[in-house]
DNA sequence: GTGTTTGACCATCCTTTGTACACT
DNA sequence: AAGTGTACTTTGGATGGTCAAACA
């Protein structure tokens, strides 16, 4: 069956249709009615056709199919191929109609809801299939692609910004030292602690946990540090006003702080929605940009919900909440020591979301056994209402996790720097919203849970940021291909890596180590040295990637940038070497990724400078099908497969040396078959010879005797074609300063002769300008009318009367002011030369008209344009 | 829900070394 | 006669990436 929609287009003519009056039933596919669009064919004529081509319409694939069912049997059907089609319009035909979406409209059919009758025919409609299964879906378009690149970009900027206004905003003196004011003295004591851990930290974050409230998912339009300012004054605010004001706090507290981010951006690709992306959901339905909890102007406000309220609920319910309590417990056992399937905790945080919204709470026994396990909350507790806050009959338009919801989503978080975690230090993930420590390996499944894609994750200091994403995510391979290329991501986020590394990076001192001795930039003596902070998390991020686990899809190791199969490698491509083999996937084994080699042919790599060693086999041979013998085969097809014309070797980087090139010898070039020199580039020149780029130098060395070769340096195609390009001449260097001396010399003689030969031109032009001016007035003397051409008598020239070289003449007349033509009058008395000076000059519409005057009273008038 | 296979579509890569004729 | 410029039938096949659909 031939699939392009492009091919060739046979019409039907409408006679060709037959179209039996009695109960001709055609079947539909849409039972709504036909009113909805459907497919419809492009030059349809009656309705026979219509009916048919409606049906063909779900499914071009499968109708056929039914359609040669059809035709096969002998029944009164076997006309129509059972399905309404005459015989006489063969598959090809149908399959080969141009469609469109047109409509119809149900006001014609309304007899029935199953049926149509119109001129006798019956058009059976069938209720058990339906357009809206057939998914009209369009590839996205390249400008798609791009529209939805660039939103991306920008939508990431924006965000990126609005991290930094809060990042700066947890700066805020005055906000430091109000929280100061509130922390109890004890836990002021934190701030000496020399090693910092963790640990240290948990009291610090359960009194923050106890006394900051989020009671709404999105601010106000207002300027952040007075909505911060506000929350502070209420102990209750949005996400990301609670989660700044833990960053202000424990900046106050001379701690290394980050503010870090979810930022939760619009898909990279057009038409992703929720259910495409393999975390689900970084976009809910009809969502724009501006429309999820991390927006800078939002205008959904609804009431207060906590996203994460463990701690602070009072028992209203005790049964229920023991029903929670056994719950929760359930979670310490199984829940999320390991990640749960996403529907698991969807159907958990919906669920909850609904015993949420009957504000019943959760006790305060649960939520610190919770807590105490150190782990993040689960999804049951994720947007759980606040009692405090709220009125008991919840009426507030709390969505469900299934859908369009976010709510309880990490978006928001800090990051402090604990000098006594592991040798080196390390930045703890501390949801003081939540009430964590430590809890980066359950941000990815929590935020997955709430339908918010991770993707970036930005840590926040000194008006700077990082991409921290990779401490926060398992399976980076999944999550790369939703992010915006490299190289632009890393070229925006450079300046504020500067400035972070400066707010947090420190010189710390540090034993030495061998793994340190690989991975340190700057090294002070041997027995320590001093790295930055930044440098280190940088190196414990990328080492990060190695401990990922192996896909075990053999799809991700498609473009996986750590590990290959061998079977998604392309044609030019080849392990080596084939070990270690990392483990395996479906039982192919996973090598790494800077194992897979790329191969070319000897002359691909001889343009790189570089030969294949002797004696080496090739890596890979593929077979070539030459083009002439490929024509042969179309044109003869009865021939026996024969050779398909040679193969093409390919070698692999670790077969080769350095190109070796021939030397020229009594200044002659080395040359190849062709008699010219291939200059791919300067390592394919051989030795002795210089490339020169002039042009036409070759004359100039075939001139004076000088060997050289036409330099070509690629090709083009040209009419169908492929063309060398040639670009200058290869001579021997010890000719270079002689022919390009020679070049410059015969350059100025080109010059001074050209020059010469301009001046003689004007010259000759004015000659013969003049003369034939003298020439007609000797001859309107002579013959003309009786009125002889007396001096005073003014010719007049105008451009039309010598176009041919008019701006020359006109430099000429403007650049010499007297001009001395040598005339010979036949006139008696006035045998002299005439000598033009210009006496008057007036300015035309297009130019200006120079009168030019003898002493004996000729004179001439020249139109200047 | 996840992974695999298949096919369609699209963009990009790769290939690669004239000739006849008019005019200067 | 030699050199130069230009039109000529405006490649087109292979390959890889991406996506959708069907299926397991």
């Amino acid at each position: 069956m031939r699939g392009r929609r492009d091919s060739k287009k046979q019409k039907v003519s409408e006679d060709q249709v037959h179209v039996s009056g009695d109960a001709e039933k055609l079947q539909r596919t849409n039972q709504s009615g036909l009113s909805q669009k459907m497919p419809v064919k492009r030059h349809t004529a009656s309705l026979g056709k219509s009916c048919g081509v409606a049906h063909s319409g779900v499914n071009r694939k499968q109708d056929v199919a039914e359609h040669e069912e059809g035709s096969e049997g002998d029944t009164p059907g076997e006309q129509y191929g059972g399905n309404g089609f005459p015989i006489s319009m063969n598959m090809e035909e149908i399959n080969d109609s141009d469609w469109e979406d047109g409509s119809a409209h149900a006001s014609k059919y309304k007899g029935s809801d199953s049926e149509a009758f119109i001129n006798g025919i019956t058009v059976e409609l069938n209720p058990l299939q339906d357009f809206s299964h057939r998914k009209i879906k369009r590839r996205a378009s390249t400008e798609d692609k791009e529209v939805a690149e660039l939103v991306h970009k920008v939508h990431l900027l924006c965000l990126l910004a609005r991290g930094r206004i809060i990042d700066k905003a947890c700066d805020d003196p005055l906000i430091q030292a109000s929280l100061l004011s509130l922390v109890p003295a004890q836990l002021l004591k934190l701030s000496e602690i020399q090693k910092l851990t963790g640990v240290s930290l948990h009291p610090l974050i359960s009194w923050f946990h106890s006394h900051f409230k989020v009671t709404r998912l999105s601010s106000e339009e207002k300027f952040f540090p007075s909505a911060m300012a506000q929350a502070l004054e209420a102990k209750h605010g949005t996400l990301e006003e609670i989660a700044a004001l833990s960053v202000a706090l424990f900046r106050a507290m001379n701690l290394t702080a980050r503010f870090v981010s979810l930022l939760d951006v619009v898909p990279l690709k057009p038409g992703v929605d929720k259910g495409d992306l393999p975390f689900k959901g970084a976009q809910g339905k009809a969502k724009g940009i501006f429309k999820n909890p991390t927006v800078m102007i939002d205008s959904f406000n609804p009431k207060p919900v906590s996203p994460a309220q463990p701690s602070l609920c009072s028992d209203k319910n005790d049964e229920d909440s023991k029903k929670l309590k056994s719950s929760d417990a359930t979670n310490e056992i199984n829940g999320f020591q390991e990640l749960k399937r996403k529907g698991d905790a969807e159907y958990e945080m919906q669920m909850e979301m609904a015993l949420s919204a009957t504000a019943f709470e959760v006790s305060e026994d649960a939520v610190a056994a919770k807590a105490t396990n150190d782990s993040f909350p689960s999804p049951k507790t994720l947007g759980r209402i606040t009692t405090g806050l709220l009125p008991s009959s919840s009426s507030q338009p709390v969505a469900t996790a299934v859908g369009a919801s976010k709510i309880g989503a990490p978006l928001h978080w800090a990051e402090v720097y604990c000098s006594g975690e592991n040798s080196i230090g390390k930045w703890v993930h501390v949801d003081a919203i939540n009430g964590l420590l430590g809890g980066e390996e359950r941000v990815e499944a929590a935020a997955a849970a709430c339908k918010t894609s991770l993707r970036y994750v930005v840590a926040f200091a000194g008006y700077g940021a990082k991409d921290v994403t990779r401490r926060y995510c398992r399976r980076w391979y999944r999550i790369a291909p939703h992010r915006v290329n490299t190289p632009w991501w890393d070229e925006v986020l450079a300046p504020l890596k500067e400035l972070e590394s400066r707010a947090t990076g420190g010189s710390i001192k540090l034993p030495f180590t061998r793994l340190h001795q690989e991975m340190v930039v700057e090294s002070s003596t041997k027995s320590e040295f001093v790295a930055t902070g930044s440098i280190l998390e940088d190196m414990e991020l990328e080492t990060r990637a190695f401990y990922e686990p192996l896909p075990t899809n053999q799809q991700a190791y498609r473009n996986h940038p750590l590990y290959a199969l061998e079977r998604w490698l392309t044609k030019y491509q080849v392990i080596h070497p084939k070990n270690p083999i990392l483990g395996f996937c479906n039982g192919f084994p996973v090598y790494r990724r800077s194992c897979v080699q790329i191969l070319k042919t000897k002359e691909k790599w001889m343009r790189e400078g570089l030969q294949v060693r002797h004696n080496e086999f090739p890596a890979k041979v593929l077979k070539r099908i030459d083009k002439s013998v490929k024509e042969q085969l179309h044109e003869d097809d009865d021939s026996e497969e024969t050779n398909s014309g040679g193969t093409i070797e390919l070698f692999g980087k670790w077969q080769l040396e350095p190109l070796s090139l021939l030397h020229a010898v009594n200044g002659i070039v080395p040359k190849n078959d062709r008699g010219q020199v291939d200059v791919w580039s300067e390592k394919c020149l051989p030795h002795g010879t210089v490339h020169l780029k002039l042009p036409r130098i070759f004359a100039l060395a075939k001139k004076l005797e000088i060997d050289y070769a036409p330099a070509m340096v690629g090709f083009e195609f040209r009419n169908g074609r492929s063309v060398p390009v040639y670009d200058g001449i290869v001579v021997c260097s010890e000719f270079k300063d002689i022919l390009l001396e020679a070049y410059a010399e015969e350059k100025g003689r080109k010059e001074t002769e050209e020059r010469k030969r301009n001046e003689r031109e004007v010259i000759s032009r004015w000659y013969q300008l003049l003369s034939s001016i003298i020439t007609r007035q000797r001859l309107n003397n002579c013959y003309g009318s009786r009125q002889p051409n007396s001096p005073g008598k003014v010719v007049t020239l105008t451009s039309g009367a010598s176009n041919e070289n008019l701006s020359t003449s006109q430099q000429h007349v403007e650049l010499e002011q007297h001009i001395a033509v040598s005339v010979s009058h036949s006139t008696e008395e006035h045998d002299h030369e005439h000598m033009f000076v210009t006496v008057k000059k007036c300015s035309l519409e297009n130019g200006s008209l120079v009168t030019k005057r003898c002493q004996c009273g000729f004179s001439v008038q020249v139109e200047e344009i």
